[in-house]
RNA sequence: GCCCGCGUAGCUCAGUCGGUAGAGCACCUGCAUGGUAAGCAGGUGGUCAGCAGUUCAAAUCUGCUCGCGGGCUCCA
């Protein structure tokens, strides 16, 4: 007998020779069903692993992130087994598992296309029939060449000369099928239970683009079809929600072939960028801002003690003004630095916010562009704070404040915090690093907010906080972020007076809150599926005749609504209640007003609230009160009035 | 930029084997004055992304260019 340690701390007895599966068997049938795989001893290993006396063991099943892992990677090799009966030709690169399901990179002289996609999934579900036992080969490396070397798998022996020498092969065997992989794997394909192959696209090996495009295939698994289809009306869900749909559908900004890149805000869309506009500049106010605005173009001589020219000329735009080279800023610090050195500046004046919305514009490749994700002029709601290394946890702290803040009223309370700390290439002294690293973690400390730690993944001159803020379909978005800067002080010589009446050298922070409008305004639109809060919706309320008879009244409706600034229209086209609802509902407007005979008599209108239907009628004033508070306050979620 | 796919009316899309373009919605006009998600009828609207080629004939086949979509890389 063996005795193997649990993770609450009990121990469990076990006949000698006992595997990992034997142990869950031991626990419960039902856990034995949902073990993908075990970890002992720190290590995951297969549940065919045999067990030690002494080994402390823990079970993966599809609620550990490792577990899931597990099973998706062996939904990689299903499908990459499904590929190579399908095409003996095809060359396996990588295959491993990602967010929401696995990937595999292949080499194959034919084009696989989507329609191919349902023949892939046929010969996968023949494989899990099959139920084929998955078999762990452990290797030395000449045995693991050899063996891909014998099956044509050239990329597997590039993979493995790059290992390192002292490495512990191994590879995965199902019935005719081998791939190297260090596992662990599901015991058998039988337990692939269910799906779906997503989409094919071109990925470089390795991801260097000097090297050949191999075909990815996408695909995604779930122990159940309940499970997938869920996911799968989430892939849908957001689809319909896509922002450059609503954008067209809602009219509130366009992309033309006369400027790739490059987004055109309708009226309806200025709207809602106007009055992000006006709320941060409410919340600037609020936190001691001052406000700058720095020219687009500037002399190339700027670039060239920026650092840009050296760091970022491939993504910026050049042009000449009186045979002198010019560049189209992509960022505004470099401006703001003209500006701040034009003076002499006292201690007195620091710490200094100076915020500019200033309009960038980046070369991206053409394939990257994307709605108003991805483009190739944005509006970033920027600011520089010069301050003194003493004043940084402070500064800090605020920042962090006043970005929560915001992201809050938007709607964004599900906000991740990474804090990452100097590079391998990095300048500026190391007690500076350590100074900043530390003040930017006590700043996170004094707020009590949890952050993840990403070491080495700062920004070469200085380290960084960024805030990725969750929608509601669950994915992840960087917006906000706060790098300190070493490096442009230095550059740009910048200098203080302070109360030693000795020059002294300022730190400076760079921090967005929305990032970029033009991308937070896509975000917001597709984590509210189009449906603005009623202050940033374009048309907040439109009033709706039901015939001719009552359009003197309609009109006097919305002369009001206008006169206590709300943003409201008024439909007199020819149709039918029925049809102008429609359209309304249709544009998603937060409040129709619905006037006939009976509100024009009394002086009221009927009050119908998109999505939710008729709220009842009201007096004019009343409702004008009401939707007024509304607006002031930013609510966030509709009020029912 | 690279790989794969796509581009027909303002929008969503149909268009067979190559024979010269169609629907619904939107828009305009008329009728209907309608009480909470599409009233009826008629009409306008197209260099079939662009250029070149093959052909008696090209939306359809070929090549190139532009744009878009899905990825790769990078980031706001």
């Amino acid at each position: 007998m063996i005795s193997v340690k649990l993770p609450d701390g009990s121990a469990m007895e076990l006949a000698e020779g006992a595997t990992v599966l034997d142990l869950a068997q031991e626990i419960g049938p039902g856990l034995a069903k949902a073990a993908l795989a075990g970890v002992v001893n720190g290590r995951e290993v297969d549940l065919a692993a045999p067990l030690d006396d002494g080994d402390e063991v823990r079970l993966l099943t599809w609620r550990d992130p490792e577990g899931v892992e597990v099973y998706r990677h062996s939904s990689a090799h299903l499908m990459a087994q499904a590929i190579k009966r399908l095409w003996p030709k095809a060359q396996l690169a990588i295959g491993p598992p990602i967010e929401d399901g696995f990937y595999y990179d292949i080499d194959l002289d034919t084009a696989i296309s989507a329609e191919d996609l349902p023949r892939i999934e046929e010969e996968m579900r023949r494989i899990v029939e099959e139920d084929i036992a998955v078999r762990r080969l452990d290797l030395s490396r000449e045995e693991a060449i050899a063996l891909f070397r014998e099956r044509g798998e050239g990329y597997k022996i590039e993979l493995i000369q790059d290992m390192p020498e002292d490495e512990a092969l191994s590879a995965y065997e199902q019935g005719e099928f081998v791939d190297l992989c260090r596992g662990p794997h599901l015991p058998s394909t039988g337990r692939v239970a269910a799906f779906k192959l997503i989409a094919v696209a071109g990925a470089y090996w390795r991801g260097d683009s000097s090297r050949k495009m191999l075909q990815r295939i996408y695909g995604t698994s779930f122990p159940d079809r309940k499970e997938l289809k869920r996911h799968l009306q989430l892939l849908e869900e957001a689809k319909r929600r896509d922002h450059r749909r609503l954008g067209k559908e809602l009219d509130l900004f366009s992309f033309h072939e006369e400027g790739p890149g490059f987004p055109f805000f309708h009226p309806k869309g200025q709207v809602i960028f106007n009055e992000m506009l006006e709320y941060m500049r409410e919340r600037l106010r609020e936190w001691n801002y001052v406000e700058i605005q720095t020219p687009l173009i500037l002399n190339e001589a700027l670039w060239h003690r920026s650092g840009h020219w050296d760091n970022y000329r491939e993504n910026m735009y050049f042009t000449e003004i009186d045979e002198a080279p010019y560049a189209v800023k992509p960022m505004n610090c470099p401006g703001c630095l003209v500006w701040f050195r034009e003076g002499l500046h006292s201690y007195r004046e620091l710490p200094l916010r100076v915020a500019e919305f200033g309009k960038v514009h980046r070369h991206e490749l053409s394939g990257v562009l994307h709605g108003l994700f991805r483009v190739r002029m944005f509006t970033q709601d920027d600011a520089h704070i010069f301050c003194t290394p003493d004043q940084l946890e402070d500064e800090i702290v605020g920042m962090i404040e006043m970005i929560q803040r915001v992201l809050g009223d938007f709607g964004f309370d599900d906000v991740r915090i990474e804090l990452s700390t100097k590079p391998e290439k990095a300048i500026g002294a190391q007690e500076i690093w350590d100074r900043a690293e530390a003040a930017l973690a006590a700043a996170l400390g004094r707020l009590g907010i949890d952050f993840q730690l990403n070491p080495g993944d700062g920004a070469f001159y200085g380290p960084k906080i960024d805030f990725h803020i969750r929608d509601c379909l669950r994915r992840s978005w960087q917006c906000s972020t706060i790098q300190v800067d070493f490096s442009m002080p230095e550059r740009f010589d910048l200098e203080y007076v302070g109360p030693d009446g000795q020059r002294h050298r300022p730190v400076m922070i760079h921090r967005a809150i929305y990032g970029s409008l033009e991308r937070f305004i896509g975000i917001l639109i597709e984590h509210t599926a189009g449906n603005l809060p009623t202050w940033l919706a374009p048309e907040q309320v439109r009033v709706l005749p039901i015939t001719d008879t009552v359009r003197g009244w309609a009109e006097t409706v919305r002369d009001h609504l206008a006169a206590a600034g709300v943003r409201v229209d008024v439909d007199l086209s020819d149709e039918t209640i029925k049809k102008k609802i429609r359209a309304a509902e249709l544009q998603k407007i937060p409040f129709m007003l619905i006037v006939g005979g009976k509100e024009a008599e009394s002086g009221q209108v009927a009050v119908r609230r998109h999505g939710a239907g008729d709220q009842g009628a009201v007096p004019l004033d009343e409702f004008i009160a009401q939707i007024r508070e509304e607006i002031r306050t930013r609510a966030r979620e509709p009020q029912t009035v």
